[in-house]
Formats: C-alpha cells, sequence, structure tokens
DNA sequence: CTGAAAGCGCTTACAG
DNA sequence: CTGAAAGCGCTTACAG
C-alpha cells in the first residue's frame, strides 16, 4: 500500500527511471522508445495504482503549476465569485489556484505572500490591500509574475485588470440627479487606492455638473469599524435638517449594511430615498424596491487576470498593461 | 537575484547545509551548534534574503503542509463562508489550504482529488458529491486523511463534521404548523445524501403529526435544472385550486430563488405565506418580510473539521467520528 | 533505441 | 560541537 514511485514501476518493467518518465510524459518520441516497452510501462503503471509525485517534479523542473490568488475577503461575494471563474479557467491550462485572504490587512498580505512564494507558486493575482505598495514591489523585484486585480498602484508599473470606475460611477451618479434627487449622498471607504479615488471622483464630477455638489454628503468609512461607519453616516445623511434624497453606495458591503440601515429607520426606498450601488448583489432582486446597481464583468475579469498572467510565465518579458473592463449601469431591477 | 538556497549560505558562511539547516529551523540544541556560528548562520540567511523552497522540503520530509477543502460551489455563500473559516483556522497549526470546487459534479470531484493527491496534500476536507461514495473510498483506503463537512456516508465509516438536520427541519416546519398554516410544501434536491434525507424526514414527521401531511406538497429539484424546477414548483405550490399556506425550503440556494419567484407571483410574505428556510442569507435582513430560518454554525463547523484532520494527520489512526453541531431556527427577523 | 548519472533544495541519521 | 553523505521522486542532458 506504499506510495508507487517511477523507480517501482523501472525495477517491475526492467527499465530505467528514465524510460518510465518519458513513456508517461508522452515524450516517446523524443526519447524514441519501443513501442511494446512504452505499452508495458503503460500497464505496468495502471496496474500499480502509479501516481506522480507533483512536489518531486515541481522541484526538479522549478515549476509547481499552482498560481496564488490573494483576495482580501473570499466570503464576499464579489470575491467569492471572482475566485470561482479565475478557479474555473485557470484548470483549464493545468493551473490549480492557490485562494487566500488578507483581511484588507497589509500585514497579513506580506505574510502569505511570503508562504506563497515558499510554496514556490508559478504567479500571483492579487487584490492588494491599500498599504502595500511596498510588498507588490519587492514581490515584483524577486522576478514573480503578478498581476493586480480590482485595485492597482500608479506607482508602480504592473499588469493589472480593472473596471472603468470613474465613468461607472459618473453614469450612476447622473442617474440619481436625473431621477429628481437633489440632495445626494456617497458613501464610500476612506482609503488612497485609486479604484476608490475614480468612484469619488466620478461622483463628485457629476454632481458639480449638474451644480449640486456639497462636499459634506460624503461620507468615508474606515474599514475596520465598518459598521458603526456606516450606521452613523446613513443616521447622519437620513435625519438631517434637509436629508438625503439619494446616496451612491460605492461598494457591494456597503451596500448591503447601509441599504439596512435605511430599512432600519424606516425609510421607503425610492419614496423617501432613492440609491444606487456598486456591484450587483443577488440581495437586489430579493426585494421589491429599486435599486439600480452597477454590474462588474466578473467572469471577464477572471478570465482576462489568468489570460495575462499565464502569458507572464511563459515569456517572462512582463511589459506591464492597464486593462479596463467595462461595468454597467442596470436600472431594470 | 537568483534564488538563494541552504547551499549558498553555507559556502558563505563556510560550514554544512546541514548546519545551516538545523539552526534555521531551530535546531541548533538536537545539532549542539555553536553560539556565534549559529548567529552568523542567521544574520547570512537574512542578508541574503533566504526563503525557504516548501517544495523541497516537503518530497524529503513526506508532508506537505497543505489541506485540500473540496466544496460544492466557491461561489455560494454558505461554502464561502465555511471555507473562509477553515482557512483563517488552519493557518494557525501552519497549513495552506487549497480550495476546490466540483459544481457538484462527481466526475470533477474525482479529478479533483486526483490532482491534489499529486500535490500531496496531507489531507482533505471534502463537502462530497451524491455518487462520489467510490472516490471516497478509494481515497480513504489509499491511506488519506479525510474529513467529510455538511454530508457524509453512511455506508463508509469516515469522520464527518455535520448538523442535526433532522431536528432542525422539523422544528422549522413546526414553526409553519403553529403559525397556523395548514397546506405545508417543501423545496428540496433530489438527493439520496442523509442530510438531504433527514431534512426531508423531519418535515414530513412534523407534518403527521399535526396530521396534515400530503405527499404531493413535496416538490424535488434537480440541480441540473435547478432554476426551472425551482420555478416550476412554485408555480404548482403557490397556484393551485389549494394554494399552499407555507413553504419550507430546504437549501440556501432554494431559499434564494424560491423567494424571488414568490414575489414575482405577487405573493405577500407572510399574509398569503409563509416561509422557513434552511440556512440564513444576508438578503433575509435585507427585506422587511419575516423571514425565519435555521442557522448554521458555521464557524464551529469550520473549526471542528480542521481539528479532526489535523488529528489523523498526527496521529495516523482514524477512529471515525459522527460530529453533531446544533444548528438554531432564528425567528426575530 | 535505452541506461547511468547528476541534480532540483532540503533534512536526517551517522560518523567523527 | 560540526561535516559528509544519502535520499525524498522526479527530469534531462549525455553517452552509448
Amino acid at each position: 500500500m506504499a506510495k508507487i514511485s517511477l523507480k517501482d514501476i523501472a525495477e517491475k518493467v526492467g527499465v530505467s527511471t528514465a524510460t518510465v518518465s518519458l513513456v508517461l510524459n508522452g515524450k516517446e518520441k523524443t526519447g524514441r522508445i519501443g513501442k511494446e516497452i512504452a505499452e508495458k510501462i503503460r500497464l505496468a503503471a495502471k496496474e500499480m495504482n502509479y501516481e506522480p509525485n507533483n512536489l518531486a517534479r515541481g522541484l526538479r523542473i522549478g515549476r509547481s503549476n499552482t498560481i496564488a490568488l490573494i483576495v482580501a475577503d473570499i466570503s464576499n461575494t464579489f470575491f467569492a465569485n471572482l475566485a470561482f471563474h479565475i478557479q474555473e479557467y485557470a484548470e483549464k491550462f493545468g493551473y490549480t489556484v492557490i485562494i487566500t485572504n488578507t483581511n484588507e490587512s497589509t500585514e497579513k498580505m506580506g505574510k502569505v505572500i511570503a508562504t506563497l512564494k515558499s510554496r514556490q507558486v508559478d504567479g500571483f493575482i492579487i487584490v492588494p490591500t491599500e498599504e502595500g505598495e511596498k510588498y507588490i514591489g519587492e514581490l515584483q523585484k524577486a522576478g514573480s509574475p503578478i498581476v493586480l486585480l480590482d485595485r492597482y498602484f500608479p506607482g508602480i508599473p504592473i499588469c493589472h485588470v480593472v473596471v472603468n470606475n470613474y465613468h461607472a460611477s459618473y453614469e450612476g451618479t447622473k442617474l440619481l440627479i436625473e431621477s429628481g434627487c437633489k440632495n445626494i449622498g456617497l458613501l464610500i471607504y476612506k482609503n488612497q487606492l485609486p479604484h476608490i479615488q475614480d468612484r469619488k471622483r466620478g461622483y463628485t464630477d457629476a454632481l458639480l455638473k449638474a451644480g449640486i455638489f456639497q462636499p459634506d454628503m460624503i461620507k468615508e468609512i474606515h474599514y475596520e469599524s465598518i459598521q458603526e461607519d456606516i450606521m452613523r453616516s446613513i443616521d447622519e445623511l437620513a435625519q438631517g435638517e434637509h436629508p438625503a434624497d439619494g446616496i451612491f453606495f460605492a461598494t457591494n458591503t456597503i451596500s448591503m449594511s447601509g441599504i439596512k440601515r435605511l430599512l432600519q429607520l424606516n425609510k421607503r426606498i425610492p419614496e423617501d430615498i432613492r440609491v444606487v450601488c456598486f456591484d450587483k448583489n443577488e440581495a437586489f432582486e430579493f426585494s421589491k424596491m429599486p435599486i439600480p446597481c452597477i454590474q462588474q464583468p466578473i467572469p471577464e475579469m477572471g478570465r482576462m487576470a489568468v489570460d495575462i498572467l499565464i502569458e507572464q510565465i511563459k515569456e517572462k518579458k512582463a511589459a506591464p498593461v492597464h486593462i479596463e473592463l467595462y461595468a454597467t449601469l442596470l436600472n431594470d431591477m
């Protein structure tokens, strides 16, 4: 019942391990192995229930056929879906995907990158944390193929796949304006990463153009105190002297908690207040409230990331590329 | 910039790789290495930016410190949450978790198990597919540590962690009865696995006891045609001559699609029809409808699974154990 | 057409 | 107190 190795097969058939390896890897032509002996080897392998040891193979050839996917939180639907598609797609190319969380902690991201490197992954797809620039930079310098996903650092030229955050947010905010909202709030993370800043600019520009921008309608959420911050922000927006009649929610998580809070305050959507959310959520279809949302092309994002990463792994020349996919505003809920 | 190995450090310091390995693994006492030399080695390792190669280590010591988590669908909230907790917890013991999907396909599960085995994972946590008994059995025979999660096969004695499906479903159905429902439907997968059968029995027994069991109120869903089946089932239940006044939804996914369909038919919850769902979903808090649900103790399930698996990995004696955690009925939505 | 040998980076008995 | 050597399972250039 012990593990069967190439050597065991070689001994049984009476050839060298080299021959067995060649045959089992379908390189008979290269090795010009005899037909009968090849057949015998394949038979023995099957009989003995041979299973190759990929650790050994990886060590020898210097590749593990494994890629790392580092996300902020796998229990968040957006990332879970991304992970799903990345895994499905990467598998087609023979890659195993290791998914890991950072919980938006840069320290954790550093640790996670180190363990994955020591496991000799061939490349990384990373949703980086805000302060994580240093680790990403080091990883790049060390020569690892990397693709950033959903977020990126303008400071380091590295492949990344994002959506048109600015424009999508602009359109989303415009929808609120066109619905007649005058007091439009924004709930967004306090975060310097471009994808967040772009969403903020999209909102701001739309309101500026309409001539109804009010800086204090922007409420910034800290990831560490997310629930409290959202509650407080909604309370401020909804219960002031001139309560908001529209809110743009800048992320999935913020939308969910924000709308829940509105409901707790007995605000009716859309009668009392209208909302537009970044990211689609299954829960939206669940209620009868009209909740327009900006849908990101998750499967395409995943596929692009994998494609670019594999290219880097293969080519070893990593011309950094900025890929921007189109998120679309859904208004027919 | 090339990868630094033990040998490089050994050469630089002027000792053998054995000494370096000992020091870097904190086994100086065992090797009784001199203090100064140990310090020198540690310094050199830091300076040269040494990163151990875990593939090589794994090959040598016969363990990879990796565990495989095989779920039906990582984009399903229930499994995503499970994955999250399993990963967080396993990490504490130094294990990396590889998460993989089967999409409820037994064929895929077989393939996935094979790749993971060849990657020398130390153990498996598996949410098995209905027909997957054979693969699980073989894996066990091959000597791999395994814990089944959420589901199990009565036919093979293997560790598993589940919840009290029968009792929880009984209580959930009883709640509908006590609310005055007379025509209570069940939406459940067509599936022979005990966790599904237990849920079905719980429902059935509660209705039998109340004297209002009607076999044709049970609607079975095929995983492959899930959306169509749910639509049709809801239509049948809600629009017959004696329409259902209560429905028990047996899983997360079924609940979501089922309730959506009810809303499309303009059924009001609870005025026209009451519901109870297996599994809690964020979306429930999102609506103003009262949706009692059965909450599974996801973090505990994950932790138990990891604990048992690690024990198996360490001890090598795998006394099979049936662990049943308590799911609780939440009625204060 | 096939085998012997080296080596990927590590650890662990063994010898001194 | 420390080093030389073997070996985990594989692949690949080399020799015949």
